[in-house]
DNA sequence: GCATTTCTTAACGTTTTCTTAAACCCGGGC
DNA sequence: GCCCGGGTTTAAGAAAACGTTAAGAAATGC
């Protein structure tokens, strides 16, 4: 199963390590919330592919948050929680998760879950369902839909060739990350990088002088000179 | 939600048939079966939309059915046991379960589970699955009508074969989203796709000779190179 | 059981995209 | 200012993806 980027939320930051440990051991991408609200910006802007969520919570509880975060996306949730009561259960799943686990958990069967709904949803299409937001990720005046596989840079459409795409789509999904050429490679291309690191240069320049007002003075796709490319992330 | 058909497999009729009523006060169509060779017969000849299964039965037991309904199928599986064991949970998950439930179950859990499992896979767009409420899909000049099944092109009837109608009732049930032909193949098709891509495009283009004027250059139906294809959006 | 329609498969032509390699350029240390 | 290890640019051949055609297989209807 390719990556999948887990969004995990639990005001306990220990259950948050925990699980996270768990879920990168399976070899996924995981990001961290501690509370609802926290949560929903997580999901803002960028690529979820699942929510891991507690449902007591400090500021915004776990079912509050999977129903303001279906109002945007169409990611599956897994919803945690210390009640085993199946009335909580039904109420969860009623609501709009896809999942429900009772604390204590066994790991090996929360990872075999989150594999389970991973498997359906990415297989599905990913984003078969159209979210009210779409799935999008934005960076300045970057906006790729990754729905529609298009990308406007400030309005304007930009025709992007598929290796240009999936590199972009990767470094938008990371902004700020520095990555080596041979690490691209290996991301985007899903082989081992054998003296291919002047492939992705040129993909690179490419998308420069697609997306770049000045594609000799970049402004998002920044080369760290000795170290590798990163999407600049502008606010 | 829409009315689905759920597949009930257990070698307890007692069983079937409590979970069947239960099923069936929540508006769904339920087939029964009574073993693992059944049920595969069942998925066989009907359009199924769920199935619940019990993993100790007769003949085939649960989880090598739920192999061999995954080499046809992409149907969602609930699997039910009276081993509440960690590691037949996480063994029924990993070969292709969607869902675990140990026995005794709560009904009303199940039921809650089930409509999970359905509100995703319908919504994600099981092939076929049109909501009874909008019964016709228009974009530009194209009017599909679900209902009766039928095409209109700028006004003018058109003939389409049931594969056909099919793939295009999928793309424009999604306008604007790109599918890769192999994504195409295991929703309109509901199995895996095995170098099966050139058969969806040699139906993209028999589609295209039909709704496109000019077919070399289609308005409708794109192709986004290396990515897919999808239905362009028309205001 | 036969006739008709529809689907699948495979080969080949066309278009687009990717890779490769070589020349060139720039930043920073001396 | 000169040198060197990257980084950038260019262009052309190779490869991949799509389009088209046709024929045989399968499904359907009578």
């Amino acid at each position: 199963m390719r990556q999948a980027t887990i969004l995990v939320v639990d005001d306990d930051r220990e259950i948050v390590g925990a699980i996270a440990k768990l879920l990168e051991l399976e070899g996924h991408r995981v990001l961290r919330a501690y509370d609802g609200l926290e949560a929903l910006e997580a999901v803002h802007g960028q690529a979820v592919d699942l929510i891991v969520l507690d449902v007591m919570m400090p500021r915004m509880d776990g079912l509050s948050a999977t129903l303001a975060v279906r109002r945007q996306k169409n990611v599956p949730i897994l919803l945690l929680s210390a009640k085993s009561e199946d009335a909580d259960k039904i109420a969860g799943l009623s609501i709009g998760a896809d999942d429900y686990m009772a604390k204590p958990y066994n790991p090996m069967e929360l990872a075999a879950r989150v594999n389970a709904l991973l498997r359906r949803y990415l297989q599905l299409g990913a984003a078969g369902a159209q979210g009210p937001a779409g799935s999008r990720l934005v960076n300045g005046g970057l906006v790729l839909d990754t729905d529609a596989k298009t990308l406007t840079v400030d309005g304007a459409d930009v025709r992007l060739t598929p290796t240009e795409y999936k590199l972009l789509a990767f470094l938008m999904s990371r902004p700020g990350h520095v990555f080596s050429a041979a690490q691209l490679y290996e991301r985007v291309w899903d082989e081992p990088c054998y003296n291919a690191e002047n492939t992705v240069m040129v993909h690179i320049r490419h998308l420069r002088e697609k997306i770049e007002l000045n594609p000799k003075k970049p402004k998002y796709l920044k080369v760290v000179w000795g170290l590798g490319y990163k999407m600049e992330n502008i606010q």
